[in-house]
DNA sequence: CCTGCACATCGATGATTGTCAATATTCGCT
DNA sequence: AGCGAATATTGACAATCATCGATGTGCAGG
């Protein structure tokens, strides 16, 4: 034991430093990392830099197959990816499918990050 | 096209609109998502949480275990894992290794995020 | 109506990942 | 020296994921 004096903390286990907070729960941590899972993407993550640096703040998906380099199908799945995450908007005009970013959808998750 | 008036932006292709600043280069976006991915998973995130949460800002392996509800080879691959990120240290007394946050590292990766 | 275009979905495949049991390593103690 | 405890490493396995080609769906123009 490295805790000097032990007398049963709670009766479940002996090594174990008291906390001086509350730390994540389980549940919140599966939400957030849902939402970093969507964002741990190089591709991703240039999709939404693309998508936010565009003039009105949409794009749609064949002004982003090239930039990126991959197949349109393998983007549409990124970007299906993002809009599940609550990370972008997606509305059709048209034929075009135009995607925008979710507004403080991004600060959100930078916030959750820093109140660890 | 979409767009009213062109006249071959690039030669290279036609469905393009122009941005109205830099996105981010695919070297950038390969760092951020390793760092990321380090973080989008629920049970690192609450390894970072209580290891922030516990007194002295520390906290080693046998007191993570059980708080995770996971064998002890999984959290020491975690927390591998978050050191290799370069979000804890890890120092060792004795027999006991004791990780703390390295200072600034989640604000980090959180100012990168918003400044996508 | 029919053809072409933009995009989504499906099925398959190779790569990565989270998890554990078993084993190795390292340290303190007697 | 030798033992026990805390942690790291290894090997294996199931699950998830990123990617592609092929195909499906809807809309617009002739």
């Amino acid at each position: 034991m490295h805790s000097l004096e032990l007398k049963d903390v709670t009766a479940t286990d002996a090594c174990r430093a008291p906390l001086e907070r509350d730390a994540l729960s389980a549940d919140a941590a599966e939400r957030l990392a849902h939402r970093l899972k969507a964002l741990a993407d190089p591709t991703r993550l240039r999709l939404l830099s693309i998508v936010g640096a565009s003039q009105g703040g949409e794009a749609c998906v064949c002004d982003l197959t090239d930039p990126v380099g991959l197949s349109q199908p393998t983007v549409s799945h990124h970007l299906k990816v993002l809009v599940d995450a609550g990370l972008l908007n997606r509305t059709k005009r048209g034929t075009w499918a135009y995607y925008s970013l979710v507004p403080n959808a991004l600060a959100d998750a930078a916030d959750s990050l820093q109140n660890l």
